[in-house]
RNA sequence: UGGGCUAUUGCCAAGCGGUAAGGCACAGCACUUUGACUGCUGUAUACGUUGGUUCGAAUCCAACUAGCCCAGCCA
């Protein structure tokens, strides 16, 4: 695999962390909400995270950050895991839900109402928002900032009790209401929230915030460098605000980093979410999506998610990836390491003249031409077989070098057959093309050292088995953007084609379960490992068959 | 004159005052049991703009421009 030779800003700052003494040992994490399933944009904060754990010999935290118990459900912790795990992100003893330090939260707020660094406040959500000002204009104090420490610490406990209804009180912060930067105008950090907890149940009525959390989180942890994304940047100061106030040691430091995203594909969780209700997927996992269980599903490895993610870089500047690089990673990370199998997609019949009519042979042939160790398998040949319509013309134009009345071609790891002529149906599509053998030339190699320049897929057609395939394109309508000015998404109608015809050769029998894939032509197909539909097997297009016969230009 | 951040080729991205790495994409050639793969070659007189400092600037300074983020009792 490759490595990415320079060093990111991340990497830098550790670098000179360790350098200086400022921490002995790092320690990262991966903090998400359960409030949905992880997408390649995660991905590269989970194996950012714990790549920089691994090469500094370091510690990599998952940490469910289930601080408000309205967004979260158990079914997403589950699927988390799931999806982390097969990444190989591996957490080992420190797997730590956010909601577990309650109590110790609730302590530090109690400390902070005790510097008088914190106070209750009545005011009501709108309230709050008017006298928070605007971006341009400073904010108004709360007129319940100047309540005493006793009567805040009496007013939080009671709080706490369940003496108050949701939304009477919040707790926060006393920082500066004039500050230019609204976060630091007085945050509320605890709210009141009567309702069941994924994980605490309903031991909790009052719920601490984000920004009040997460800092808190870090330090009980022992993280060092808390890394997210770029839109946190501005609440960095009231992060290190908590921390100071609650004089931890060794204090953990926020570092962000810009999202991945991806040209011309939706990676926003709310778009995705709409997409699965609306129904225009079929889940979390349909192919098309950027979800990891939808990569998983059309055939992505974890490795070559790994390589995306090394090859995308760390930096800043907001940008977007395009889709091809992460089709160059599946391509280099499954080519040598998977069996490559043959299917025809759009089937047209090729009869044998000259071979004989009740035989079949059955031929050995390498797994996989570039990496021997994969072995190989017996496919069975027979006088009658299948092949791509697209690899036989009636009339070729120059440099088609596929089959063609008088042409010779290699049937691949089996014989060199020579077209002798075709068959149309009454509107004028072939239907069979005919051909002869060369006996000799058992394997594909010329006895006569004929340089033969075309190479093409075959199945027997007694023997292949029908299966459904499902190619997939991209969900979004390129040519006319992805969003549209209703903030509603393109989506092209073409982003899912089911070929009902399709062949595969038999040793697929029975794969429900089978993990491999297919070369086919320049297209590269894997078989779904994870479909549920025994009945059918789907191949999906990770390459685009764009390429798959280039015409000269005239 | 609200604050914060960003700007290097079609797309990512190194670079940290000494004369523009690398990858993807693209193009050409060679090789080839799939026109794939592989190998080789090519691709920014140019670093958002304009000034300045310097023997020397993508790197330092100033001004400007563009884009992204922030006014949840979300994370």
């Amino acid at each position: 695999m490759e490595k990415v030779v320079s060093k990111n800003f991340i990497e830098q700052i550790i670098e000179k962390d360790l350098e200086k003494g400022t921490y002995n040992r790092i320690c990262t994490r991966f903090p998400p909400e359960p409030n949905g399933y992880l997408h390649i944009g995660h991905a590269k904060s989970i194996l950012l995270n714990y790549g920089l754990a691994k090469k500094y010999h370091g510690q990599f935290n998952m940490r469910f950050d289930d601080t408000n118990p309205k967004k979260e459900q158990s079914e997403f912790v589950e699927a988390i895991k799931t999806d982390i795990q097969w990444l190989g992100a591996d957490w080992g003893d420190h797997l730590y839900f956010a909601s577990n330090y309650f109590e110790l939260m609730y302590e530090a707020a109690l400390k902070l109402i005790r510097k008088g660094k914190a106070f209750v406040c009545d005011l009501s959500v709108d309230e709050i928002r008017k006298y928070r000002g605007t971006l341009t204009t400073p904010g108004r104090e709360s007129p319940y900032r100047k309540r005493s420490v006793e009567e805040n610490l009496n007013l939080f406990k009671r709080m706490k009790e369940g003496e108050f209804p949701d939304g009477s009180k919040v707790l926060r912060a006393k920082i500066d209401m004039a500050s230019s930067n609204i976060n630091m105008r007085d945050p509320v950090i605890y709210r009141v929230a009567h309702m069941y907890h994924q994980n605490t149940g309903t031991v909790w009525c009052i719920y601490p915030m984000y920004d009040f959390a997460h800092p808190i989180e870090d330090a009980i942890e022992g993280v060092t460098h808390s890394i997210c994304t770029l839109e946190f940047e501005d609440h960095r100061p009231l992060y290190d605000w908590v921390l100071r106030e609650m004089e931890y040691s060794h204090p953990p430091k926020q570092i962000e980093f810009a999202k991945l995203y991806l040209t011309n594909v939706i990676t926003g969780k709310r778009y995705i979410k709409k997409l699965v209700e609306d129904g225009v997927v079929d889940g979390w996992d349909d192919p098309r999506l950027v979800s990891i269980a939808a990569m998983r599903r059309r055939g992505f490895s974890s490795e070559s998610i790994k390589l995306f993610v090394d090859l995308c870089g760390v930096s800043k500047a907001n940008s977007s990836v395009d889709y091809a690089l992460l089709e160059y990673c599946i391509r280099k990370d499954l080519k040598l390491k998977k069996s490559r199998v043959m299917a025809v997609l759009n089937p047209i019949s090729l009869v044998i003249d000259n071979y004989p009519e009740c035989q079949i042979e059955e031929l050995k042939v390498p797994n996989n031409l570039q990496n021997k160790s994969l072995g190989s398998r017996q496919i069975p040949f027979s006088k009658e077989l299948y092949i791509e319509r697209e690899d036989f013309m009636e009339e070729p134009p120059r440099n088609y070098f596929r089959l063609f009345p008088g042409n010779v071609v290699r049937l691949m790891n089996a014989y060199l057959v020579k077209c002798t002529g075709f068959e149309k149906d009454e509107n004028g599509k072939v239907i069979v093309v005919y051909c002869t053998y060369d006996p000799a030339s058992r394997g594909g190699s010329s006895t006569d050292g004929r340089k033969v320049k075309g190479t093409i897929h075959w199945v027997s057609a007694a023997h292949a088995i029908p299966v459904e395939c499902r190619l997939y394109e991209n969900l979004i309508d390129e040519e006319k953007g992805v969003y549209n000015e209703d903030g509603s998404v393109n989506i092209n109608s073409d982003s899912l084609t089911v070929l009902k015809n399709c062949y595969v050769e038999p040793s697929l029998a029975g794969a429900k379960a089978y993990d491999s894939f297919q070369f086919v032509r320049n297209g590269f197909f894997c078989v779904d490992a994870k479909d549920s539909r025994p009945e059918a097997l789907v191949f999906n297009r990770i390459v685009s068959l764009k390429n798959s016969f280039k015409l000269p230009v005239q």
